[in-house]
DNA sequence: GTAGTTGCAAAGTGTTTGCAGGCAG
DNA sequence: CTGCCTGCAAACACTTTGCAACTAC
């Protein structure tokens, strides 16, 4: 079980100026949150668990922050289920199981999956990326 | 441009029978505006087009009725878009294109594309359903 | 100092529910 | 008749917004 993908905190706040928001308090503590693990959590789930760490935040600034960092490109919207978004920390290429029962994402590496035949966008319009959601259960 | 997927009322009503479901006026209205040409419409669209249309049915109805179609496997879910759910009459495996400036929703055949190199499910777990969804936009 | 950020509470959306009255079979 | 169906309005869950107070730089 590897765990490199957790950046220390002084990272994050340069990884913050970098993309123009001011490193505050409560961004590091959510990015923390967010980025911590390879996992994904819906902003109800993040606003929860920031809250839990002592350093909390409001609701408004969670989803902020969460447009912010969308906006910045260090996370992605993953939307498998009509009652909440997911944000993925994982912004690289990749598809996802989706447990239908428990409500959790699983990634699947981009690569290891292959494509054919594919159409081509209806004309005058450009492919803006694909979403492929493997939904599993138990038997 | 095909248009043989329109069942004709009588037609309804029976299908609705033969899953359990009455045949109400209401409930044929919606299934009918479902139903007709292989669109893909959400509940809140769904209950403009049938109330537009002289027979009106609530709020409630519409949804019932869209969850009880649901269950009887005659509509299909699609989450592409954290606002709405849209419901397609299309049943059979098939993918889509999001338009994402308007919300709008393309068929893809899934007979036109081969995908390999799936993984498996996570230990323990089936798998339930294959979404594809290719996001376009105007370039 | 000042522009950007936070937090509260209120407003907004799409969806769901409780329940009294209504209609199909 | 009787049980399923409808419709209204209120309740809900998640997300967004308005705005005054605050804070990073």
């Amino acid at each position: 079980m590897m765990n490199e993908d957790r950046p220390p905190p002084s990272d994050i706040a340069q990884v913050l100026r970098a993309h123009g928001l001011a490193p505050t308090l409560q961004r590091l503590e959510i990015a923390r949150v967010v980025f911590s693990r390879r996992r994904h959590l819906s902003a109800e789930q993040i606003l929860a668990e920031v809250n839990a760490s002592g350093r909390s935040s409001s609701k408004a600034t969670v989803y902020n922050t969460l447009k912010a960092l969308l906006r910045a490109g260090l996370v992605r919207e993953v939307i498998v289920d009509p009652s909440r978004v997911f944000f993925d920390p994982n912004v690289s290429p990749h598809h996802h199981f989706y447990d239908t029962d428990r409500g959790e994402l699983m990634d699947i590496e981009a690569d290891a999956i292959r494509v054919d035949g594919l159409p081509e966008p209806p004309a005058g319009m450009v492919q803006d990326g694909i979403d492929i959601v493997i939904r599993v259960r138990r038997p």
